[in-house]
DNA sequence: TGCTAATATTTAATATGTTAAGTTTTATAA
DNA sequence: TTATAAAACTTAACATATTAAATATTAGCA
């Protein structure tokens, strides 16, 4: 393969957010189809998963910790509502909060898909090893401090 | 803060997908700005950026190279042949292919956008530093020959 | 040569990403 | 207290992501 095609412009193969994109598809093209089995999608499986670590938040809580912007969040939380995995209400202290909680339906289908799930991260963690994935996700927490210069 | 909440389900804290994402908004937050200061989204950018790396291409190996999948590389490249960034045309030697070309217009934005995105990237070098952002390239250089269980 | 499978790309349908604007509620300061 | 700003969501509009299906072309083989 040719690597020296055009040095005026640079390296994509160096650039990060390229590299993260990769590295992440690759990943999810071993998830993605064990939640499509289930009929959710990455960002749903997200949100569930959210609020069976963290319990239950507030829509900015979830957005965060899923790392989903606000709107789309919108649009992902109400189709889990309609379709009974999840309930919303209005914060009673502060009416312009909005609270999300599991409902006994999303604890189950939560339950159902987390060992697949898990069986999955096992085998890459078992393939790459604890100690570089855990060397990856320290950096990968640094650069995520990274607030522009 | 209360880590202690569920350990119930795996912890998101620790999820690859999400810690690559979350590192890669953070920077995607710098870069954006920049690019749309220009009327470009970031996949956009990734293919100009792309072919000027790596020369004429046909869309199958643009779509690698910049990590974008063919139906959402076939709009973008719409878009960007209108505008008259890029030019397309059939393979001769096969016609299924469809080769991409950087036109004058699309070396010249390439040129002027480039110095402003280096700019942040090297800031971000500069705080993390060489060493560490090449570890971090390396490991996910490798996740990214994942290829399922 | 002719039939069939495989390839490369495009189109379609639904879901999410991104930015801006709108809504409702809360916080603040004159 | 009250006008105003800020905060938390939602809605809207357009772009991209994802999967499946459609098209067109080439490759392989009987």
């Amino acid at each position: 393969m040719n690597k020296e095609v055009n040095k005026t412009y640079p390296d994509t193969s160096k650039s990060l957010p390229i590299a993260m994109l990769r590295a992440r598809e690759a990943m999810m093209l071993s998830f993605r189809p064990v939640l499509a089995k289930h009929g959710f999608t990455e960002q749903q499986w997200r949100v569930l998963r959210v609020l069976g670590e963290k319990g239950d938040s507030d829509a900015g809580q979830v957005a965060f910790d899923a790392c989903i912007l606000a709107p789309s969040l919108s649009r992902i939380i109400g189709k889990l509502e309609k379709d009974q995995y999840i309930s919303r209400f209005v914060d009673a202290k502060d009416g312009r909060r909005v609270n999300l909680s599991l409902t006994n339906s999303g604890k189950e289908i939560l339950n159902k898909i987390a060992p697949d799930v898990e069986l999955i991260y096992n085998a890459i963690q078992k393939r790459y090893g604890e100690e570089k994935l855990s060397t990856l996700i320290d950096i990968l927490g640094e650069v995520s401090e990274w607030r522009g210069r």
